[in-house]
DNA sequence: ATAACATTTCAAAAAATTCTGAAAATTCAG
DNA sequence: CTGAATTTTCAGAATTTTTTGAAATGTTAT
């Protein structure tokens, strides 16, 4: 029950080191590589064997991960207990990380600047501060749009996603090249 | 010294609230917002009486906001100290932003990725596990990619990236109900 | 070189976060 | 309904992170 390939011992102990960057913490992280590395879903019991971790640590940190909708409960007959695996593919996982961390590192912000600016008078403050928040609002909500729009693409979509905008932005830099230089 | 206005106050506690989900702590936070909203750059005596905090934490917090790049140092004739301001527009403090993050976030996971999938021989895993785990290397390199052509633009360019950005996902959409619906 | 001013370092204190164990709550088979 | 199996809660313990104060280091004018 408690044997890991050294391989996934190393990527668990890393996805735990990054937790705390990533907006939750080393349980969290490591729990969710175990539930990746797993061929088949796995209960709480198992969980705490495998990484020592208190039982109690382990419903905590799974709800923690049902919140970042990033897990998915897996029920087998005749078994009360509960199993858990991660909540798709990658890409699945990557839309509903993309999706919470705008809401958790962007959504309070800009509810505060835009609040910030029409509770404020234009007249209080130095024109430049003024400006300078309208800018910081204005990209926060073009950050929280595009995040809207990747939220959209289909899996097969997403390369092509991305080629297109890589290809955008070389013509846009070709145009810079043009009207400067 | 001290006086700050009500609406100032507010931003400057809420970016000290957000700091820790931005990848910093509450005074890091705290002083960049009160960079942000200084008409004048300030030296660290002021902002230590300002925000009621030690001289000592200042000088680390300043550290750690000249390491993200956010913030540029100023001397004035005649007087030894040295004052702070951000490190300039909004757009390059956003960009800044984004390298560090890139850089701290993603760059250590694609490394150990990379790494693992060389080292690990393909028969010693299960099909699906190789798989998912090369489809996250994929993902977070193109973030990376994306992170990088982002980088290139210029302030007057952005807005017609995002618009640009806007219809390509919509292309993509649009594709996407014509052949499965 | 000295002294006054300024900044940095770092060990220890304070604060915040995470983790645990025991108890409570929930679920469900019989 | 009972009780065994399982999950959840939460107060306090353990750990980690942040902050401080005192001492050290650095800087510049005279």
């Amino acid at each position: 029950m408690t044997e890991l390939p050294q391989s996934n011992y190393e990527l668990i102990m890393h996805f735990g080191d990054m937790g705390s960057r990533w907006g939750f913490n080393r349980t969290v992280g490591q729990i969710f590589a175990l539930l990746f590395v797993s061929p088949e879903p796995i209960h709480a019991e198992h969980i705490a064997a495998t990484l020592r971790i208190s039982r109690s640590n382990v419903s905590m940190s799974l709800k923690e991960l049902q919140a970042w909708k990033l897990i998915q409960i897996k029920h087998r007959p005749q078994d009360r207990k509960e199993y858990f695996a991660v909540a798709g593919t990658v890409w699945i996982m990557a839309k509903a990380v993309l999706e919470q961390r705008v809401q958790r590192e962007l959504a309070p912000t800009v509810t505060l600047l835009k609040q910030h600016l029409s509770t404020v008078e234009a007249e209080k403050q130095h024109q430049s501060l003024r400006e300078q928040t309208e800018q910081l609002l204005t990209l926060l909500q073009w950050v929280q749009q595009l995040a809207d729009q990747v939220q959209q693409l289909e899996p097969s979509q997403i390369e092509s996603f991305v080629k297109l905008v890589r290809r955008v932005s070389k013509m846009l830099a070709f145009k810079n090249k043009v009207v400067f230089k």
